[in-house]
DNA sequence: ATATTAATTGTATTTTTAACAATTAATAGT
DNA sequence: ACTATTAATTGTTAAAAATACAATTAATAT
């Protein structure tokens, strides 16, 4: 990859942007933060940092994570690198976006707070600050992507879950309405959720019967679960 | 995405790598160099360069291509940032691969020969210097993710083409060997090609329709063409 | 005891996939 | 000039998947 030496190339300043999605009341969220200087010092962002000597980019997105949502061990994916020259106009910054599962009752939300973080509706996101709204863009199509042959929610629901939850968490995602019992059945047919003998009786006199991943479902792909 | 001020932190050099793919003899294939610099010299890369001030990712990626195959106008997608710190025992580089597809018969082989430029199979790639392995392997990935729902081909093909032709290329993609017939009346179910009036007797008797991508084809994605 | 309602299962129709058989349109060899 | 040959192309059929929507169930609440 080098033209000829390496030391006469320019050097940038490398960031990671995080795309944090998760999921509550039904809604697919965003954990957005106000930018803390200058420019557009205020303004609504996604929570970022830049790279340092030793880190790799998931490093730094996982340390970014942990000193914001204090969760490790957190579900990631490389977005795109966003790199027009004047994207940030305090300096040229090269950033990768990163999109980030996180269920929301398991982080820290104190110290979320104490940088002012918010999460806010996919449905409802603000104008955010230089290409940020672009980034949230892709995430979402990359979740879809993703979401369409991998069977998401691990990351996102609680332990336990309803089916009913699991077909309003891909609605929320795809921003459709599956036929609830066609994808209930289509769902089944993957094998790698368990049904326990326990029901959540929360949202309906019936109840429902809480299921959760198979140990080994996160090494499963699929052909399609829902179409794109 | 800056943390405090933008002075204090590390700058990294930042560098494009491509995956060139070209299609010729019913073979996908890959340009490869070999590295004209110490450490890992005379070994065989991806070409890559050096991305300068001016430039963002994507043309620094295009300005390299136009160095190496004389080629404007190039079907580029970013594949992944790669950022092991020690990844290039030379220095520290920051690589963002990307994946090119190209006519191999278009492009400028005196001007590859010069940098000893070297088309290979991609059911024979070599061992590559660094992480370009890595690189190429999910680069493969992509364009089969891509091929799953957009019909490749005006980018790799010759402007007329035989069903057999796209056919093959399917098959050289995937490494499978899809049904022709069902192929060919997916392909016809898509709506995007025209058939022409020529013939090519080159490769059979009885000779095989030419066909052409109508114009706005890059415009269409499907359901699924082939499943991954 | 019954109305109510989310949860769940069922059914029937249409669409897609997949395997493979049959036909066609030329050429090449005799 | 006939025939064998073969890639190209079309056709057939069975199985599988997707889709729409109806019916039933299992509880609670009135």
């Amino acid at each position: 990859m080098p033209q000829n030496s390496y030391i006469e190339h320019p050097k940038f300043h490398v960031a990671v942007d995080c795309v944090i999605f998760g999921y509550e009341n039904d809604e697919l969220k965003l954990l957005l933060y106000p930018r803390r200087f200058t420019p557009s010092k205020g303004d609504w962002s996604l929570m970022g940092g830049f790279v340092q000597e030793t880190e790799t980019l998931d490093d730094s997105s996982r340390r970014v994570l942990l000193q914001t949502v204090g969760l490790n061990n957190i579900y990631l994916e490389q977005v795109r690198g966003f790199s027009e020259p004047n994207r940030d106009p305090g300096a040229r910054v090269i950033s990768m976006a990163f999109y980030a599962l996180i269920r929301i009752d398991e982080h820290d939300s104190k110290l979320a707070s104490l940088h002012s973080g918010n999460w806010w509706p996919i449905t409802k996101i603000p104008e955010l600050v230089f290409d940020h709204n672009q980034m949230v863009h892709e995430a979402l199509e990359k979740l879809q992507q993703k979401a369409s042959y991998k069977l998401i929610g691990k990351e996102l629901l609680p332990e336990q879950f309803t089916l009913t939850q699991l077909h309003n968490l891909y609605n929320a995602i795809f921003q459709k309405n599956f036929d609830a019992g066609n994808f209930r059945k289509k769902i089944a047919s993957l094998n790698v959720l368990e049904k326990l003998a326990l029901k959540d009786t929360s949202t309906s006199k019936r109840g429902a019967y809480y299921y959760r991943f198979k140990d080994d479902a996160d090494t499963f792909e699929y052909d399609r679960i829902v179409k794109l």
